[in-house]
RNA sequence: GCCGCCUUAGCUCAGUCGGCAGAGCGAUUCACUCGUAAUGAAUAGGUCGUCGGUUCGAUUCCGACAGGCGGCUCCA
């Protein structure tokens, strides 16, 4: 038998190896059993990889990326073999990894409930107790559609592979199908027979067994390919992870995530609601939530003035001939509310307010001189969004968003974009959000919404990269995702539990001055086209709210917070020096309650620490004699006996400073 | 919009295999006045989401609609 030689890689070295022929890569790592994979020359191979000369292989350990990817890729298998124990009819769709778990497609005649999810996982921990290796077998296209005759959409796939379409089939496809040539990965059972079997890439875990941990999470339909005209496949997520450890960790954020929500907090905390009366999507702010609303109105009306931009307002509705000349009626049609036919034209209510910005713009003769000329306002405006996705404040139907635009020369547009990403990277981090990275969405020039010609296209879009990559800040493409009119820059930011919501935007908009015709006379005395550029910083009022409530968990810093002193009396007579410190308070613009019902203090302070206040202010026969109050804090630390001036000012200055407490 | 599940008191939820419903919290009233997360007692509160069907009888079974939840598609 010759020998090989093949250099073992690590993250810090680089070992040389004899090894002889017909040696499989399980033989290296038999010393590390977190490695279930192999990267070969850049490509992930099973362990059961056979050793090639010259060969540099690294071990993919199972908590890396890629090694998660495999051990949930393995995990879906094991899924898709026990739904088809159980259901043999069942055929099979896709079954990739994703983020913290995997799911796998399937065509049923009834779909899944949850009791069947309880009998799939229960035959998945057989298959794994039973540790079936998962085998490959390359097969040629020919013999692949014969062997899964009875698996119609493992079939397209194949045909979509040769057509060289794989990639693009579905999300998820190319786990299928890869390619290359096609393989197959059969589950061999203690008996060495194969158990089961699946067209797939891989690579995967060499047995069942080394699946330490996993759960089903729920069933839904899910189109065939990701196309709303296909039909309806079964889809079952599930995670799975590296430890049990791992995996209760992850139902721990599962489940702080869910006590985070902003429509259980805003309805504990009585921020807003939905009345069935108004309609699907429709929120009203009770007066907690007004608070929280009009503070964060108020300061970012007035960063805009300091900003440069000017307030303006325009109604709800207007013809619909505004949004034909925008361009956004062929567009959107089907998402605006259906036009009111009134004297003879037809009414829309506005589901963006840039074109009404356009004809303050047009409203008489604009100097070079007035540019940046910057409007901004709080407009209402109102899409119908389908039933199925309206979703508590951050997919609503009414919604306001802080609107502006900035019209400019061509050659103020960079300055402006950059003006424009500072601004609100800094309204965001007074907000408590300082974690970001940038979006670049672009057109996809095979679709036709884009409008405008190449060139327009291509210098927005450098103009926009050249200023987000000045920023210093992550940039992710995301190609296809433009405003029909022009790309757009998205900021996302990570909330207090690393997840991600997209805040504010910029977009360059080349597409409707020229629609609105709209001019400026420039030094020269010609008359020119300016640049829209526009830019929303929270967006959606209402969605921001939602996830400040959700990145807060409802315990807003003081300057956002509904009440920020709850008064604390700890008998009956102590509410009257109470009382009094709580005016002088008021009178210098704080939000202060005092708690005179007849709960006795320890309630009262459950009741303040429920409602998530930031200060309790308590007093009893202690303080009045020292003239001092004691402060309780939502982590319960406490603070007793600060004098009177003192606690005012310090819960001024926190108001002021827009801190956490 | 599509698929599935859900809708009982202000909130969270029991319950009725078809015979007009219950708890805790909350609210109201009374008593208690207490030093850092729930004092006690009493009272009120529901045409069981809406409309239709089956039935001697429907909150319960069936259907439609509305609203919600989880996904998919979509998101200017």
């Amino acid at each position: 038998m010759s020998d090989l030689t093949i250099v073992l890689v690590n993250a810090d070295a680089r070992e040389e190896r004899t090894v002889t022929t017909g040696t499989k890569a399980w033989e290296l790592f038999t010393e590390t059993p977190d490695v279930i994979a192999a990267r070969v020359a850049g490509a992930l191979k099973d362990l059961s990889y056979e050793l090639a000369e010259g060969d540099e292989v690294e071990g993919v350990e199972i908590s890396s990326p890629d090694g998660l990817d495999i051990l949930r890729h393995s995990t879906a298998h094991v899924m898709a073999q026990a739904v088809q124990q159980i259901f043999p009819e069942a055929k099979l769709g896709i079954g990739p990894p994703v983020t913290d778990g995997f799911y796998y497609d399937f065509d049923v005649e009834t779909p899944f409930v949850p009791e069947d999810l309880v009998k799939v996982e229960s035959a998945m921990r057989k298959i794994v107790k039973e540790n079936q290796r998962f085998e490959r077998r390359p097969v040629s296209d020919h013999d692949a559609i014969s062997e899964l005759k009875d698996e119609p959409y493992k079939i397209e796939l194949i045909g979509l592979k040769g057509s060289g379409n794989a990639e693009d089939a579905a999300e998820g496809a190319n786990v299928e199908v890869g390619a290359g040539e096609l393989t197959i990965y059969d589950n061999i059972n203690r008996k060495g027979e194969a158990a089961w079997g699946d067209l797939c890439r891989g690579p995967h875990l060499p047995t069942t067994k080394r699946i330490p941990a996993f759960k089903l999470m729920r069933s839904a339909a899910a189109y065939w390919r990701g196309d709303e005209k296909n039909k309806q496949l079964q889809r079952i997520y599930g995670t799975a992870w590296p430890s049990k450890e791992e995996l209760a960790g992850y139902l721990e954020r599962l489940e702080e995530a869910e006590r985070r929500d902003h429509r259980k907090l805003g309805r504990e905390l009585d921020l807003f609601s939905f009345p069935d009366e108004l309609g699907s999507g429709l929120p009203v702010f009770h007066p907690k939530g007004g608070v929280v609303k009009r503070e964060m109105e108020d300061y970012v009306r007035r960063r805009h003035v300091e900003e440069g931009f000017s307030y303006v307002g325009t109604p709800h509705i207007s013809k619909d001939g505004l949004f034909h000349t925008s361009g956004h009626l062929p567009y959107y049609a089907d998402t605006m509310f259906p036009p009111m036919e009134l004297e003879g034209a037809k009414y829309q209510l506005k589901a963006m307010s840039c074109p009404m910005h356009n004809l303050i713009f047009s409203s008489r003769g604009r100097s070079y001189r007035e540019l940046p000329l910057r409007l901004f306002e709080f407009g209402t405006v109102y899409r119908y969004e389908k039933s199925g996705v309206v979703h508590g404040l951050t997919r609503v139907r009414g919604l306001t968003q802080d609107d502006s635009h900035s019209y400019v020369t061509p050659e103020q547009a960079p300055g402006e974009i950059k003006h424009l990403l500072d601004f609100v990277l800094g309204v965001l981090k007074d907000f408590g959000l300082d974690d970001f990275y940038l979006e670049l969405s672009t057109r996809d020039a095979d679709n036709a919404k884009f409008i405008g010609s190449d060139e327009q296209w291509e210098t927005a879009t450098s103009i926009l990269e050249q200023v987000a990559v000045e920023s210093g800040l992550e940039l992710v493409p995301d190609p296809g995702g433009a405003a029909f009119y022009g790309p757009k820059i998205s900021v996302q930011a990570r909330d207090a539990i690393g997840r991600t919501w997209q805040m504010s935007t910029i977009q360059y908009d080349f597409n409707q001055p020229e629609r609105f015709g709209l001019e400026y006379q420039a030094a020269d005395g010609t008359r020119q086209q300016p640049v829209m550029i526009h830019s929303a910083k929270f967006g959606s009022i209402e969605r921001f709210l939602g996830v400040l409530t959700e990145h807060y968990a409802g315990a807003f810093p003081p300057w956002l917070a509904p009440v920020q002193v709850e008064a604390i009396p700890i008998a009956e007579r102590h509410n009257e020096y109470l009382t009094e410190i709580a005016a002088r308070m008021t009178k210098q613009g704080l939000r202060v309650e005092v708690d005179d019902s007849d709960d006795r203090m320890q309630k009262k302070i459950r009741n303040a620490q429920l409602q998530k206040v930031p200060f309790m202010m308590i007093a009893g026969d202690a303080d009045i004699e020292a003239g001092a109050v004691s402060f309780r804090y939502r982590d319960g630390r406490q603070d007793n006996g600060v004098p009177v001036d003192e606690a005012i000012q310090r819960v001024l200055d926190a108001v002021a400073g827009r801190v956490q407490v």
